[in-house]
DNA sequence: ATTTAGCACTCTATGAGTGAGAGTGCTAAA
DNA sequence: TTTAGCACTCTCACTCATAGAGTGCTAAAT
């Protein structure tokens, strides 16, 4: 395809945006009116004959205006929006809701979802940060009952892991203590693999121990993340195109099979440096259950400390105007967040 | 109301079984094709005029069949299926995955929602058992960059909570471990209450701190449970009277909107004993978010050491044949895992 | 005293037919 | 190159008629 004309261009993002907007087709007429453009609905006609060839827009039938398709959706996003930014304003009441949050890494995901939910006025998803590389920190072990232990486990960068062991034989609580200690002077700020080939006392509930901690480290890092946090749900539900359409279920479906979502996030994850915006229109082929949608991706946090991902999902037809700059800051906002309160880790 | 006769009890019950398959007005001959039955299709009608005039059945509109209403569900609920058990296959088969997945309470939970959603075809929530009264049980203090500190606390009952502290100054790892040390002495296995009456040494860290351990234990005393861990959404939304209905917004938007939930089962909280299977039909009147839904809830877990709700979510034309048994076969099953792990405690 | 057969009645769901309206593409003039 | 004009197409909303399901009532049968 090659380059449009300034007036194709014109004509292209007022269909979209009007799409977008009302979600029906868009016609010649209804352009002029809405936006007192000083030609004639012929002029108009003539160019979306234009950029229908050209594969930018369709007719649903004959008779009807025109609507986006996912190269136009595309040719929209990459061209006009893809650069704007967030009013000043949405910036700082957002930073300032976070600040009056800055306890609890749990309570900085709900607020990032639901800031994304209601900003985008769709559905949000978004990771906790998480380390590409396990580096044990701290463990914990707490007897509750006869073999039964519960194991706390704290990595470099914060995260922390809880388990309940059963160990073969009971064992007291000083004797765990003392496990501890010895693990903890040793395996201080080691990976799995340094981990692996160091010599220990010979102690057998020790090297027991060691072992369930390397476990644990390595399933941490091979799930992306563990929770997924969602908000906005119904906002999606309610556009008209999911109303009685089996499209609706099968997006809702998308949302509880965790391992699709984790797929969709490992992509973002792969592809995209820190801040970059990915928008997945339609699922561009690859992705059959999101044959309607539309996905906006984010990667935030620091790579080789801490990364995590976030995310926009809504119907083709969302405000990708609306969208793209939330997501971009949120995603520079939590990259902030994350490196105030997770790097630098020399005790 | 006086009590119904026999046929008036069977015509019923098979009015509310056809009904709640396919979702449609059930007929006199219908009735009698489909169970075989030994009369006249007038009887029935004459059965059904009496059971309609009792309040049990309702006709959409004159030449349709008959529906149950909210009090011939409750009907049949009470007298019918209540009692019911869950198929020793089915027993085994949900205790085997969780002899599988014993290491952690979040993969229960997981997995009881799972269940219980696959199980009754519907959306189930569920959340993490909790103790009504917060005793203290060890605390770890990590530092992660300057005056930023990482506090876990384990709670007796097992529950961990983890927060990010920001000091007033720079305290070392060495004399946070003191802190910590000297505060497990001394708060082992106490309550709020009876932390705020201690005295302690002098030290302005060790004071700060406890006043933050404090807080968090009061805070997590008063939220019912953190997560509520949810499945099985999509079931409810592709039954045919949520298709295109705006029911099915509402619905999903009480799913999103916590304080709603936490509503719901608090007052399962209160209500119910342990074990103790409640249904709540069409909103019942209270909650006019359920209007075209029922929720079967229960509590489980031991009063006074950790307890939980969980339930299923959905049409008031669920199958409360399944969901029943279910629900209350996972409250007992979790009950049993509650007190297999947590209980006793004298380190 | 029940139960049932028969029948008139009511209401819905379905499909055909129709006209209005929106929007197009094409042609020819500006 | 743009625009006015126009014939054409397709959908949508509306009406109307009919089939069918299901009822309630009455009178006969058990």
């Amino acid at each position: 395809m090659d380059e449009l004309t300034e007036r194709q261009k014109l004509i292209l993002t007022l269909v979209v945006r009007d799409y977008i907007e009302i979600a029906q087709p868009v016609g010649s007429n209804r352009l002029i009116e809405r936006y007192k453009l000083e030609m004639s609905s012929a002029t108009i006609r003539n160019e979306m004959a234009v950029l229908t060839e050209a594969g930018y827009l369709r007719q649903p039938h004959t008779s009807a205006g025109r609507v986006p398709t996912e190269e136009g959706y595309r040719y929209f996003v990459t061209h006009f929006v893809y650069q704007t930014d967030l009013p000043d304003a949405t910036r700082h009441t957002i930073t300032h809701q976070f600040y009056q949050a800055r306890q609890d890494v749990e309570q900085w995901m709900h607020l990032a979802a639901s800031i994304l939910a209601h900003q985008s006025r769709a559905a949000s998803l978004i990771t906790a940060p998480h380390a590409d590389l396990a580096r044990y920190k701290h463990l914990e072990l707490i007897s509750t009952q006869g073999r039964q232990v519960l194991m706390v486990l704290v990595l470099v960068g914060g995260e922390v892991s809880q388990q309940i062991l059963t160990l073969a034989e009971p064992v007291s609580q000083e004797q765990l203590g003392n496990v501890a200690n010895r693990l903890n002077q040793v395996c201080q700020g080691r990976t799995t693999d340094e981990m692996a080939s160091l010599s220990l006392g010979a102690e057998a509930v020790e090297k027991d121990i060691l072992v369930l901690v390397m476990q644990d480290m390595s399933r941490g890092e091979q799930r992306l993340s563990g929770e997924i946090y969602l908000d906005g749900l119904s906002n999606v539900l309610s556009e008209p195109e999911f109303i009685e359409s089996d499209d609706a279920r099968r997006a809702i479906r998308l949302f509880e099979e965790r391992s699709l979502l984790h797929n969709l996030l490992a992509r973002t994850m792969v592809n995209s440096h820190v801040g970059g915006v990915q928008v997945l229109i339609g699922g561009e082929g690859e992705w059959e259950e999101l044959r309607q949608c539309s996905v906006v991706l984010a990667r935030y946090g620091i790579p080789g400390t801490a990364t995590g991902a976030l995310g926009v999902f809504g119907p083709m037809r969302m405000s990708y105007a609306r969208t793209i700059p939330t997501v971009r800051f949120m995603a520079d906002l939590l990259s902030g967040l994350v490196s105030e309160t997770m790097v630098g880790d020399e005790t």
